[in-house]
DNA sequence: GTGAAAGCGCTAACAG
DNA sequence: CTGTTAGCGCTTTCAC
């Protein structure tokens, strides 16, 4: 019926559960017959030890926490679900769980809903990701003492974090777009603060300024990484007047938005207008134009951040600073600008 | 430093244990004035009670575990997503946390890490995913007796369920394409044994016998649920020869990748083949074409499943079987098939 | 109304 | 090498 406590070993071959704990766990101590019995006998009675009792005794849990951003019926990243899969993976691997927190929105809700899951005698560590720029919750975090590792860059060089090349990646396909000729290069940034989307816009921003070509308010929106933000963006831009050649949005779904925009004013994508996202979902290589993207190793970042945080728990050496890097994959969503049209730029 | 125990309340207070414990959770025996004192040093020493000992003590974890599908470098599905994301708020406003399983493939590392996950010691119920025809999962839940939901359907009467209307949801869409004029109609359908996508493919049969149209077995072909195998399944469908006039895919993602084979092919959507899909992906709407989908409640499938769970987890009333109504969408991905192509079908 | 005591299943000193 | 004894922090009889 219920589960064979380490008790009911104990009883069955007259030890103490002590020494059937130290056979269990690979004690030295314990005699190699004895462990063999027991190791025997739990194997028939498909033991296995509570963990909640365990995690009692030795105060940890073998549980990481994971905070995905979830603004409820916006989100639906696929970035997000592949991390999470890799994560997951990752962390079996180790031996730990996984627990999940999906704020929802913004607001003191999701603050709340964070702090009662980063609660150190539930998980013993956590990666948290879309961090902005002063984030309470890793001021929360190290209050509580809690080990951590966020997927994207934190200020404070105590912090470990994993990221992609966020300002090379989004350098690299701006610079690629400028070879091409554009010179209108529109931007469509995340949410502001938001350390992902300002590194991006960073990169952009370096591009733009290495061709000595102007960063105009105009073509600039500020997205929220969904679909319909980068919808709003483009349009915005669009209904600015001022037609870019190009766009770099700092996402691919945001990418997408955009590109369903530009389709609903008639502009054909990328005869008219070219695009560019970020992240390298796999979804990006399935829309019509194949949409160019700086790829992240997102299965990678996934793994890593597991490692970095399991190596954080173990309290071995100082914070990691991991950035991984990205690759700029040129597809049929970028072309050269229409004639004429990359003068306009330089004004 | 460390959290603030129940103990620690009894001292200051010259309580036991037994008085502050009742007294915060609200038992009637304790005096009004002591609750009152208890309640308010609690709230500013920050107690809050050890989820770990409370779950030791009492039997419950207040968690409920998910097990989101996962194969390795496939998935990618933002429907998992949404659905997770809904579930996990529910979860929470009822005071309970996620757990999540990511079993890596499907082969008996799967089912390990299922087994690990389903434990009743660790969970006090389980939400299940994407079940095949004869799940093993579901039989081990019940021999350890752990309540659970599966998202989709069971066989078994006494599991309880809840899904979107596969059959009639894929119905309506096959209906709309015949109503366009389409005869031949392929079918992507999802893995085998799938259930989801089993009765998906019934709708498809559903129509198309109704309608007199022959089922062929060279305009069908088994996808996996992903983009790329949307893509080949679409690609062997169009190198048997016998091109379709429209496609309807299991679920959105395949059609994605089918629409990619189509344009490789030289194929246009719609004017030489429509696509319909199946979920209801917030993507779907920002490709191009914006693809025809069966818009599924992804939303409330995530929050009923989590409800239902509760409900089974109380012991209350029997099994549910919940089917919420989906909704087909047409969109630009369908229109009406060339002529002359419709009557080939008939033959 | 409140307290004392036992116990959830495990680990971890401390003895022998 | 193995057993005994304490807890981990909470709930829950059973007394008073």
């Amino acid at each position: 019926m219920s589960s064979p406590t380490l008790q009911d070993i104990a009883d069955m071959l007259k030890l103490s559960k002590s020494t059937v704990s130290r056979a269990l766990s690979g004690d030295p101590r314990v005699a190699e017959g004895t462990r063999a019995r027991v190791a025997s006998l739990a194997g028939h009675m498909g033991y296995t030890p509570n963990p909640t009792a365990r995690a009692l005794a030795t105060r940890r849990t073998n549980t990481i926490g994971l905070a995905v951003p979830w603004a409820p019926r916006s989100l639906s990243d696929p970035f997000y679900l592949e991390f999470l899969g890799a994560a997951g993976d990752e962390a079996m691997r180790n031996g730990y769980s996984l627990f999940l927190s999906t704020p929802d929105g913004d607001g003191p809700g999701a603050v709340r809903a964070h702090s009662e899951l980063a609660d150190p005698r539930r998980i013993d560590g956590m990666i948290l990701t879309e961090p902005r720029a002063n984030d309470e919750r890793i001021s929360f975090l190290r209050r509580v003492e809690l080990p951590f590792v966020v997927l994207g860059v934190a200020s404070d060089p105590e912090v470990s974090y994993i990221t992609g090349d966020n300002t090379a990646g989004a350098r690299d396909a701006v610079d690629y777009l400028i070879s091409l000729g554009h010179a209108r290069i529109a931007c469509i940034t995340g949410p502001p603060d938001q350390t992902a989307s300002d590194a991006r816009f960073e990169g952009y921003r370096l591009a733009m300024c290495s061709a000595g070509l102007p960063i105009d308010r105009n073509i600039m929106a500020a997205g929220d990484f969904t679909q319909s933000g980068g919808h709003s963006a483009m349009r915005a831009i669009i209904d600015s007047g001022w037609v870019p050649s190009a766009v770099f949005a700092c996402n691919d779904v945001m990418a997408l938005g955009a590109m369903r925009a530009l389709r609903e004013a008639g502009l054909a994508v990328p005869a008219d207008v070219s695009v560019v996202g970020f992240d390298g979902i796999s979804m990006a290589e399935y829309v019509d134009p194949p949409l160019a993207t700086v790829k992240q190793p997102i299965q990678e970042l996934g793994r890593t951040a597991v490692q970095i945080l399991i190596g954080r728990m173990s309290g071995e050496g100082g914070p990691a600073h991991c950035v991984l890097p990205v690759e700029f994959q040129p597809r049929d969503s970028v072309g050269p600008p229409r004639i004429g049209a990359s003068a306009t730029g330089r004004g």
